[in-house]
Order: C-alpha cells, then sequence, then structure tokens
DNA sequence: CAGTAATGTGACATTCACGTGACAGCCTGC
DNA sequence: GCAGGCTGTCACGTGAATGTCACATTACTG
C-alpha cells in the first residue's frame, strides 16, 4: 500500500508541526494548510486521502469547509476528522451531522489519532469494493437495498439489512452485543443488549429461508457476542 | 470485563499515592514501584495493562526504561504513559520515539490521565484486533475468538480460551494457581485453586482432540503450578 | 517400599447465556 | 381509523459452562 496523503488544516505553526511529525513517523504524506481557502486549494490540486480540520480557522470556521466538501460530489467521500478544543455535545453532534468521520479534543494523544486514522482509511477503502457484497451464493445490494440468495429475494428488515451489511464488511470477527449496537444502530442509541439476539434470530431466519445452510453464516460465539463466518461455509 | 491492572513508576511516595487513589476510585487495580529495577519486577511478575512511568527517576531515567520495554518482544505492547515535569517539545518527541503511547505534563489533572488512559486501552484492547498467536499448527485467533489447530477449529469455553490465550502470550514461564486465577479469572473473584486443575484438564482434553502432541503444550510443575511450553514441542 | 502430598479425572448441581415465541407500541400508507 | 410491517422488550425454556467435590493416580520423601 502506498503512503496516504494527508491535508492538516490548522492556523497554529505549533500544531501543523506536532502533526506533522506524528503523521511521518507512522509514514503517511503531510500536507499543511493555515486557512480554508489553502485548503481546498490543494484539496482539489493534491486530492488527499484524508483531512484533518480544525474547528476554529481565520476567514470561516472549519464547519464551513466541511460542508463545502460533503455537498460536492468530487470530495464527498473525503474523509474528514475534526480537531476541536471544545467538548461541547453540540459540536461534535454538528460536526458528525455535516458528515465529518470522526472527531478528536484537543489535547489528544497522538497515537490515538493515528489510530483512528487507521480505522477510518480501512473502512471508506473496503466499502468503495463495489455496490455488492457477495459471500458464495449470497450477494447484498447496497444500492437496490436488497439480498439475493441463489437469484431469490430474501425478506428482511432494514435493521436485517443493515446487521447483514455490516456482518459482510466484517468477516470472521466475533462482536459483542455492545459493539454490534453501536456500529449497526449506531452510537447514543440505548437499547437492549438482548434485542441485538432478536434481530440476529430474524436475519438468521431470512437466511435460513433461503437456504438453511446459510444460516450457519452467523455464528455464535458463546460468551462474547456473534461472529459472521463464511469460512465455515465451504467446510460444511 | 476485568480490573485493568495499571503500574506507577514513580519516586516520590506522595505522588505514588495521589495516583493511587485516583485509579482505584476509577476502579483499576494499581501496583506501585519507586525505581527501574522495581518496575522491571511487577511487569515481569504481574504483567500490568498499562503502566504509568515518570521520566526522571534514580537508578536510571524512566526513558531507559521505556526503551528497554520497547526492545523486549514480551513487553513491546504494553502501554506506557509517560509523566513529565518538564515540558519542553524535545522531551515529548523523544518519548514518543521511543514509543510511548501518551505523555503527560506535571501538574495535571487525574480525570485528564483517566481519560487519556482509558482513550489508550481502548485502543489497545481494540487493536489487539488481527493479530493471531501462532505456535506450530496452533492458531490462536484473537479476534474471531477461535483457536485453529491445523486448519480445524477446536471447541472449547470461554474460560479455557482466555487460559489459552494468556499461556500463548506468556510462554516458557509456570505460573502458580493463584497467578492463574489472578490474571485469567480476574482479581478479587474467589474460587477455589483446584478450580484451575479442572481448566487445566479441560483445555488439555480439547488440544488432545485436536492432536494428542499438543496437549503436551500444558506442562504440570509440580509444587508451582502450570507452564505453558512450545519449546518442548519440537523435541517430542 | 510404604507413606504422604500433589495432581488427574469423572460426576454433579447450579448458574448463566442464549434461543425463541409472544406482544404491545409505533410508524406508514391506504 | 385500521391494517400491516417493523421494532424493542419480556418471559420462559434449554443447554452450555462453571465451580466444587470425591476418588483415582502419580510423584516425591525418607
Amino acid at each position: 500500500m502506498s503512503a496516504k496523503k494527508v491535508l492538516v488544516v490548522d492556523d497554529e505553526a505549533s500544531i501543523r508541526e506536532m502533526l506533522r511529525l506524528a503523521l511521518e513517523i507512522s509514514e503517511f504524506e503531510c500536507l499543511e494548510a493555515a486557512d480554508i481557502h489553502e485548503a481546498y486549494r490543494l484539496i482539489t490540486d493534491e486530492s488527499p486521502d484524508m483531512v484533518l480540520l480544525d474547528w476554529m480557522l481565520p476567514g470561516g470556521s472549519g464547519i464551513e469547509l466541511l460542508r463545502r466538501l460533503k455537498k460536492e460530489e468530487a470530495t464527498q467521500a473525503l474523509p474528514v476528522i475534526m480537531l476541536t478544543a471544545k467538548t461541547h455535545e453540540d459540536n461534535v453532534v454538528q460536526g458528525l451531522e455535516v458528515g465529518a468521520d470522526d472527531y478528536i479534543t484537543k489535547p489528544f494523544a497522538p497515537k490515538e489519532l493515528i489510530a483512528r486514522m487507521k480505522a477510518i482509511l480501512r473502512r471508506s477503502s473496503s466499502e468503495e469494493a463495489g455496490s455488492e457484497l457477495r459471500v458464495g451464493e449470497l450477494v447484498l445490494e447496497i444500492d437496490s437495498r436488497r439480498v439475493m440468495l441463489s437469484e431469490r429475494a430474501l425478506e428482511m428488515g432494514p435493521t436485517e439489512f443493515k446487521l447483514l451489511h455490516f456482518f459482510m464488511s466484517h468477516p470472521e470477527r466475533a462482536y459483542s452485543r455492545a459493539q454490534l449496537l453501536d456500529r449497526v444502530w449506531g452510537a447514543n442509541v440505548y437499547v437492549e443488549e438482548r434485542t441485538v439476539d432478536v434481530h440476529i434470530r430474524r436475519l438468521r431466519k431470512a437466511l435460513q429461508a433461503g437456504d438453511p445452510i446459510y444460516a450457519d453464516l452467523i455464528q455464535t460465539v458463546r460468551g462474547t457476542g456473534y461472529r459472521f463466518s463464511p469460512r465455515d461455509l465451504a467446510v460444511a
């Protein structure tokens, strides 16, 4: 994998310097911009893989840039992490609503930032893989929001679809109920953990209706949670 | 989730005391060391989940310990937060280069320290993902929570999995039943020491089901406890 | 070689996690 | 309004996992 380009947008030179250091240690290529105008130029000229964006910037707050990026087709998919000194929930919510992929409050540990960046890059690179996910005869069509099994459509609710989508994007890995709630239902939603069980049940039922073998794709990991395992399908 | 063990390394008793207080309020288990030698002993004996390390220490500065920890395979992944009174960029950079996960300058708010600790633990526990432990044909897949032996999955309960995980992370070393209870079951859990024997038995049985040779990986050290010894596998 | 302490092992009761069906509230569209 | 799909929660049943014991077996001691 070639080095990823990261654009740092912050008006304080010392912070840019610190980030450059941290990024280069982790083998990212680093671009810097001190204001929105410069940032926008670099984005179009250099097409970085990710943007680290300060909330407060001269010549317009960072969120304006974010809004602009998300409005334009070409830059919509560009991952953005907001950097903010503020901890108020409002800002976080506002940032995420406009489309930031993550936010991190100053001061932060460089390593944590790097970790989040990697997580986001991993996600975005695996998600652009076509508009459908496939496991054996099972095909999840993201755009049409349909699931096909051996040419026949499977019936399932929106939650089961999202759950299956998540599982198919993250195979061979056990997730706790809490993690699933977080990733599928979304954070700051409170529902009982056992609710996951019920939706797992519904999803299994839907898969089973298509082909009994495929229900075994979703395995229970006792004491932990669930796992989607195409690997064991071939064996069976 | 069992309480995380944190080792505090500082020569000033008052600071250790303060940290112990803060940590215990936040439900961390706290170990203390006043010098590098003691710190190193505790790290190998108690294998804490994280180290808070003072920069200036008698008998060698903290950074020397850090360097040592990062050089050795067994302790490389152990998260370290540097505590320092100095604010010079140099030190920070030096600390991060050697591999500290974060640094924090005195005086600091306990709350901030705790917050950073949690952030780092969250990361390290999820970053352990993707990795796997391997001994010969035996592969412990951490993120999928499975144990494979010669491509076939082994059946075992959660406790046996944790036990094996611990053993594979700490090979060639004998542990007493008390130590195993502490590490695998978690501190402040009271069960009979002989219970360990039973789970050892179950684990051996699971390994044996895969390949009889592999049951010998777990050796009895009479009068002491048990040892996981891949070394003797090749010999046999 | 007997005696004793330490460990192996099978069985068992209990606890606990999970599967499952039922149901009430909530939307949405008719 | 009501019909129907979707959701979250609960209660109940079941089987797995756990901890403990009793007894068998093995290793040390003198």
